[in-house]
This record gives C-alpha cells, sequence and structure tokens, in this order.
DNA sequence: TATAGGCACGTGGAGCCCTGTCT
DNA sequence: AGACAGGGCTCCACGTGCCT
C-alpha cells in the first residue's frame, strides 16, 4: 500500500471533462496551482436524476427496484422534496453509477406506474459537478488532496485526488496563463481547402513568452505538423487560440496528420482534438478557443474577417499585410512569393494573440459567472450562457431543471414603435428607461412559476394580454434578476474605490459587463422555444408592460406639454426644453415606477418617413446615423461613402445644394468606373446552404460559384460580391469579388440601385428626387 | 446547440391585363 | 373575330440586416 499523504492545495480551474476510467467515471479538474499546472482526479461524484412521482414514495419504490434490477448497475433511491416551476413536487434521486448510461435507465423508470416524469437526466455529467458542487471555472478553489494512486497518463506536473469537493475561494483575478495562438495556411492548388486533401503549407504560432515561430512546407507537410505537435508539448499552452478554427481548420490538421500516420497529440492527455458542444473543437486539459465565435457577437462588424475584428479592438492592424485574400494566399505560395506568405502567416498569429490578450479578462468572468468552462463560453451563444447561469441558480434555489425540449414556434406581439414626424429637427432630447424589461419582470414578479390561470387575490395582472402572476412568493427569474443586479450594484461600488489602471478595476469592469450582458438577455432568453424555461405567457406579458408603460410616458410628455417626435420601444424623442424634460422624468419615476434617464440630446435630428431610420448631429458633435444604409453591411461601399458625407453636409451646413452636387459628383464618378474595387463588393451572410434556397438570389449564386472554383462557403459566412455587365436578372450578373477575372462591373447598376437610392432617401425629404440626382 | 419582436427594403416570381400578331 | 405570346405592371413572399 502507498503510503497517503494528504496535503491542501490552492488551484484556478482551468478546463474541466468526465472520463470513464478503471471502471468508474472520474471528474478531471484541470488545475493552475504556484505556476504549476495539476490534474485533480474525482472519483466519488456519482451521477443522477430524478423521477416526480404523483403518489407517495412507499408505493413506487418497490416497483422502481424491481424495474432496476433488470439492469446491472447498481442503484440508490432517495425520497427527496424540491419545486418544479415553482410548485412543490415528490421526487425519488436515483443514483446510479455510469452517466452514459444514465439516459437509458431514466427512460425506463419514468414508465414505471405513478412516476409522473424523470428530470435532469440529460444534464452532462461535468456540468452535474459544477452545479452541484459550487466549482466554478475560471475561479480559485481550495482542496484537500492526496497524491493520486493510479494517476493517467497526461501531461502535467502533479495529479491529485481530491479528498472531498473543492472549496470556491472568493478571489478575484487570475494565473499568468500561457496563452499560445496559431494561424494555419492550408494549400488548395487551384481551388479552396479540400480538407486534408492538400498540404498544410504554413503554421504560424505565437505565445506571450517565447514570442512567434513558423513551420513551413519544404517537400510536404510531414515536418510542419510534427514540429508544431513537438511545439505545442513544449511549451505547454493553457490556452490554444485561433480565429475561424473550428470551421474546418482542426478538421485540415487532423487530416493531414492521418494521413501522414500522426496524431494530432496537442492536448494534456495524448488523445486528440475532439468534436463538443457548441460546434467547438475541445482539447483536453486545454482552453481551445475559437475568436471567431467573439466576433461573430459583434453587431458592428459588417465582416467577420480578423483584420476587422482587431481594429475593432483597438489593435495595431499591418493593412498591407491583412488586405491579402484568403483565395489568393495559396496562390501566392504556388507562385513563389513564399516571404510574403510567412509574414503574412506570422502576422494574423500575433495579432490572434494579442486579441486574446485583450479579451482574456472578459472571457474568464463570462465563464465563472455562468458557470461554463472557457472554451465553452466562447462557442456558446447567448441563450444557453443565460442557461447556464439559470440551472446552477435553479440548484441553489431547489427547482428542478426542466428538459429541453423541442416546441413549434409560437410568435407574440412585442415593442411599440411610434411613426417618426419626417423632416429636420433641432434640439431633441431622447429620454429611455434603463433595462425596461427585466425591470418589469423584477417589478411585476413576472416568471413561468408565478404564472397562474386560476383566478386569485394580489395578482400581477398584464395589460392587454391578461396573464396574472402571483405577487408573492418571489419567482424563480427575479430571484436570479435580483440577485445579477445585486452583484452589479456591488461591482459599482467596488469601482468607485479603484483606479482604472489596477487589475482589479479591469477585472470587475468586465464583470459587471458581463451581468449586464446576462441580465439583459433574461427576456429574450424566456421567449426562446428552445430555453428550458420558456414562457410564453412571461414573455409576452412583459412585452404588453413595456407597451403600456411608454404609451403612458408619452402622454406624461404631452401634458408637460411637449411634442413626442418618435419612440421605440423604451425611448421617447422630445424637443429639449430642460425644465419640461425633467418634469417628466420625475412623473414617469413616481407614477410608473422605472427609472427613466435622459440619454443623448440632438442638436439637429432628420426623421425620414420610415420608423428606426433617422440622423442626427449629437450635442456632443458627432454625428449618429441610425438604421440608414451608410451603416449597412449590405451595401456597396460606394453607396455608403456618398450616403455619409451626404448626411454630414446637410446636418453640418444645411446646404441641400451642396449635398445635391456632392451625390451628382459621386454619380458621374461612379458611371466613369472611377470607384475602387472594394468599395463595389456588397455582402450578405449565407444563411443556410445554397440549395436550401427558396428563391434565386444575388449572394447565393455567388456562393455557388465559389463553390464550383473549390472554396467552401460555410453557413453563417458573409459572401462578397460585385454585380458586372452582362444581361438578365440580377443573380445571373454577380461574381464572387475574388473572382472577377474577365468580368467588368456594372457602374451603372452601383449608380442607379445603389448611390442613388442611398441618396433620395436622405434628399427626398428636401423633395430631391432620384432622377435630379440621376440627371 | 437559434435570446425576443418590429421594421424597411431589395429582389424574384406569380398572376393579371393589355396589346400586337397570327390564324 | 378569336387565340395567344410576350411585355409591363402589381402584389406578395423571401431574405437580410438593422433597432431597441
Amino acid at each position: 500500500m502507498p503510503r497517503i499523504k494528504a496535503s491542501r492545495v490552492k488551484f484556478w480551474l482551468l478546463d474541466i471533462n468526465f472520463e470513464m476510467r478503471l471502471g468508474t467515471p472520474e471528474i478531471w479538474l484541470w488545475g493552475i496551482c504556484n505556476g504549476e499546472r495539476v490534474l485533480l482526479l474525482e472519483r466519488e461524484f456519482k451521477p443522477y436524476f430524478y423521477l416526480v412521482i404523483s403518489d407517495e414514495p412507499g408505493s413506487v419504490l418497490p416497483a422502481l427496484r424491481s424495474e432496476s434490477l433488470k439492469t446491472k448497475e447498481p442503484v440508490e433511491f432517495q425520497s427527496v422534496e424540491r419545486n418544479f416551476f415553482g410548485r412543490p413536487v415528490k421526487a425519488i434521486k436515483v443514483i446510479c453509477s455510469n452517466p452514459e448510461t444514465m439516459g437509458n435507465l431514466a427512460q425506463r423508470l419514468s414508465k414505471v406506474k405513478g412516476i409522473e416524469r424523470s428530470l435532469e437526466e440529460d444534464i452532462r455529467f461535468s456540468t452535474r459537478y459544477v452545479i452541484d458542487t459550487g466549482v466554478t471555472p475560471c475561479s480559485w478553489h481550495v482542496a484537500n488532496v492526496r497524491r493520486a494512486d493510479n494517476p493517467p497518463r497526461v501531461i502535467a506536473d502533479e495529479v491529485y485526488s481530491l479528498v472531498g469537493p473543492p472549496e470556491k475561494l472568493d478571489e478575484a483575478g487570475f494565473p499568468r496563463l500561457r496563452v499560445m495562438s496559431f494561424h494555419v495556411v492550408p494549400l488548395g492548388g487551384s481551388g479552396g481547402p479540400q480538407p486534408g486533401k492538400d498540404p498544410v503549407a504554413v503554421i504560424s504560432v505565437n505565445n506571450s513568452r517565447k514570442g512567434p515561430r513558423q513551420f513551413y512546407m519544404g517537400d510536404g507537410d510531414r515536418e510542419v505538423l510534427i514540429s508544431f505537435i513537438e511545439y505545442v508539448k513544449g511549451y505547454d499552452p493553457d490556452i490554444i487560440v485561433g480565429y475561424g478554427v473550428n470551421q474546418g481548420i482542426w478538421q485540415v490538421l487532423m487530416n493531414r496528420a492521418k494521413h501522414h500516420g500522426l496524431k494530432l497529440a496537442v492536448d494534456r492527455a495524448s488523445s486528440e482534438p475532439h468534436t463538443s458542444l457548441y460546434g467547438h473543437t475541445s482539447i483536453t486539459g486545454r482552453a481551445g478557443l475559437d475568436l471567431l465565435d467573439m466576433a461573430k457577437e459583434i453587431p458592428s462588424l459588417d465582416v467577420e474577417r480578423l483584420d476587422n475584428f482587431a481594429r475593432y479592438l483597438g489593435l495595431n492592424v499591418k493593412g498591407e499585410l491583412m488586405d491579402l485574400e484568403e483565395t489568393d494566399i495559396s496562390d501566392l505560395w504556388a507562385s513563389g512569393d513564399k516571404q510574403l506568405v510567412l509574414k503574412y502567416a506570422a502576422h494574423n498569429a500575433q495579432i490572434i494573440a494579442e486579441a486574446a490578450e485583450s479579451l482574456l479578462v472578459l472571457l474568464t468572468q463570462f465563464s465563472d459567472l455562468v458557470k461554463l468552462p472557457l472554451d465553452h463560453v466562447v462557442a456558446a451563444a447567448v441563450g444557453f450562457r443565460v442557461e447556464s447561469y439559470l440551472m446552477a441558480f435553479a440548484h441553489r434555489a431547489g427547482e428542478l431543471i426542466p428538459k429541453r425540449i423541442s416546441r413549434d414556434y409560437a410568435p407574440y406581439a412585442g415593442g411599440l414603435v411610434l411613426n417618426p414626424k419626417p423632416g429636420m429637427h433641432k434640439d431633441i432630447a431622447v429620454i429611455d428607461f434603463r433595462s425596461m424589461y427585466p425591470n418589469l419582470m423584477i417589478k411585476y414578479n413576472i416568471s413561468p412559476d408565478t404564472y397562474t390561470e386560476e383566478p386569485a387575490k394580489d395578482l400581477n395582472v398584464a395589460p392587454e394580454v391578461g396573464y396574472g402572476f402571483r405577487k408573492s412568493p418571489d419567482g424563480f427569474y427575479k430571484q436570479a434578476l435580483k440577485s445579477l443586479v445585486a452583484a452589479r450594484g456591488d461591482l459599482a461600488t467596488k469601482l468607485k474605490g479603484l483606479s482604472p489602471r489596477t487589475t482589479e478595476y479591469r477585472l470587475f469592469e468586465a464583470r459587471q459587463r458581463a451581468i449586464k450582458i446576462i441580465t439583459n438577455a433574461m427576456y429574450g432568453y424566456c421567449g426562446w422555444v428552445g430555453a428550458r424555461w420558456y414562457a410564453k405567457s412571461v414573455a409576452e406579458a412583459t412585452a404588453a408592460w413595456g407597451r403600456s408603460v411608454i404609451l403612458r410616458s408619452i402622454e406624461l410628455a404631452k401634458s408637460a406639454g411637449l411634442e413626442v417626435m418618435y419612440g421605440d420601444t423604451d425611448s421617447i424623442f422630445l424637443r429639449n426644453d430642460p425644465v419640461k424634460v425633467a418634469k417628466v422624468l420625475k412623473a414617469v419615476g413616481e407614477e410608473i415606477g422605472l427609472e427613466a434617464r435622459p440619454e443623448k440630446v440632438y442638436k439637429k435630428l432628420m426623421f425620414t418617413e420610415a420608423k428606426k431610420r433617422y440622423c442626427g448631429l449629437l450635442s456632443t458633435g458627432e454625428i449618429d446615423i441610425v438604421g440608414l444604409e451608410a451603416i449597412r453591411g449590405d451595401w456597396a461601399g460606394v453607396a455608403k461613402k456618398a450616403q455619409k458625407k451626404l448626411i454630414e453636409i446637410i446636418l453640418r451646413e444645411e446646404d441641400v445644394e451642396k449635398a445635391t452636387a456632392f451625390v451628382r459628383q459621386c454619380v458621374a464618378q461612379v458611371l466613369k468606373g472611377d470607384v475602387p474595387k472594394r468599395d463595389l463588393v456588397i455582402w450578405k451572410t449565407l444563411t443556410k446552404p445554397a440549395e436550401e434556397y427558396e428563391v434565386k438570389a444575388p449572394h447565393v449564386e455567388a456562393a455557388k460559384i465559389m463553390k464550383e472554383k473549390g472554396w467552401q462557403p460555410n453557413v453563417g459566412d458573409k459572401i462578397g460580391y460585385i454585380v458586372v455587365k452582362g444581361d438578365g436578372k440580377l443573380y445571373q450578373r454577380v461574381r464572387p469579388f475574388a473572382f472577377m477575372e474577365g468580368f467588368e462591373p456594372d457602374y451603372r447598376y452601383y449608380a442607379e440601385k445603389q448611390v442613388v437610392p442611398a441618396a433620395a432617401r436622405v434628399l427626398s425629404i428636401y423633395k430631391v428626387d432620384e432622377s435630379a440626382l440621376l440627371a
């Protein structure tokens, strides 16, 4: 018998996974402890699920026991009391031994007479562990451990066995992490990357300590892969970060490795990267991140190219390198300009490393808040982050977690939008309700578990729709929202006492941002048919209360003597009479009980006939453009730039003639063809596979051409195309912008269908129409 | 492995009417 | 005179990206 020596360690949790090992499900906690990389093993934790019973436990247990005997698995039953959607229920907690067969067991046992339903068998085992123990990714813990007896073969400085669950510490910050970025240049011959068919020309890596390295092809790519694998082993990064790597690059590397009889052993458990939740590639023991997932969340990015993303983050981007198109890279390599390709790849890897650096604080705070491992929190969409938060919250509140089920889409009425008063206005104030929906949900206790169809006293009854919600006790959503709001309030207090330059300030600031995002997503989450806690009545009632709030605010503004020029969901636009506006704000606060704030003031504001489209000159001197073509990603640069400049002239100089002349000059220039090619590119997202479209559309046809050329446009990719001269419908006259050889842009189209309509949208309020601009 | 609904607007395509031409 | 092809027009569905 080995001597058992217990000790106490403090560690920061990087990754968590589960393995069946030696016949037992084992939770693996990958931690960082005094600069060492450690693995902590938990073998005592057992998977379980619930059976909600309609009878007394005694009457169902014998049948459950005899049914469970048919399986070889040892099963333990515990009678427990829980809540389900706020209603107290009796349940049997079924503790089993194998997470992989638990689903089948749950299905069998749920058929036993007296069982209403099974619950929580669909919670992943590692998630179960996080929920039950409070152990939290990207957070510090202390644990009692001893050296593991039969440690698995892994890359770690130490492997421990846990003695009891770790205890989470209330401590901010994170250890010094080893971050490695990489960029891969796969060769595609004449076409694009057929995953793994063609060799990998270059792999560039970068890290904060060792600096850049490059591995590139000589005769073949075998050495490239071997060097890459060796490099990863040598540096042993905690985080491996790429850009767009979940969309095929990992697959390319795997296929190339297989081709050469190699194992792409880049994780800490000498296995290979594998596809995991949320369509991301998981690397055991490390956090494998794809920053494209983050870029896709940023609405102001028209096209989620790395260079755009990097510029958004304020990084120093070398334009001459980043302007290279992916489609040209393999040609460049083939044609001999290898130095340029190497520089390009190196710069990409460097930019990715810098981007990771600047995002890491926010990402760790998100991970800590919603209790998803770092790699999952990056890959998961907003709805799943909210849900993860709620699942952990539910456990603490004794609420059973509903199953994920598929439901039919069920639309409901949302926010109220007023017709704007078209024309130019001076001195307009916008007041809006901060976080209106979450605050309404708190105020009226709107929650799936407080909703009742029975007539009762003490109900909040929603306007228009008439749904009733119990005033007490606090509903599940209200509890969750209040706890988020309170946490954010605490952080605000802490932030006041800190200098913005400190590490702590950056951490707390990121954390409050994460909390704000989750708080504001809660309403959308509850109306999402895929949500575990979906409740249409909740979403519908919240929106209805929102409409009544805005309508009442308009009345209050009118009775204060202020005309309402426009309004959208939670905002109203008024003449900026400070005394009267203050009066409105006060009345709104007192009568409605929600905080409204003056959001911004326009010196000049121009509405078109349309809702959600206007532009103005702010009191700060900035131009604000809302909804118009100039800020839309699916209009050509020529049109966007012309409209932007035109708006500047109108707002700053109020010179309609000058503006008109400017547009005419733009039109003439376009017709002459005196415009850079990139300003002719129109970008549109491919939202489904090209074959599934019901109508012929330009960007879909462009995607098909790319496919013919060997490139694989993915669903979600932005397709850039140029309209070219020729006959027929528009969709017959488009080319992907990278494949323009032999085609000439249709400048007439750009003048008539892009620049002129965009300009006329603004100028039409001055009675300048399209024909006047084309003349 | 989709947070919500409201809205504008370009494009394609179906359907209708009109008109000119052929039988 | 009637049949019919084809052009022009209207209207609507589809599709996308924006706003809050």
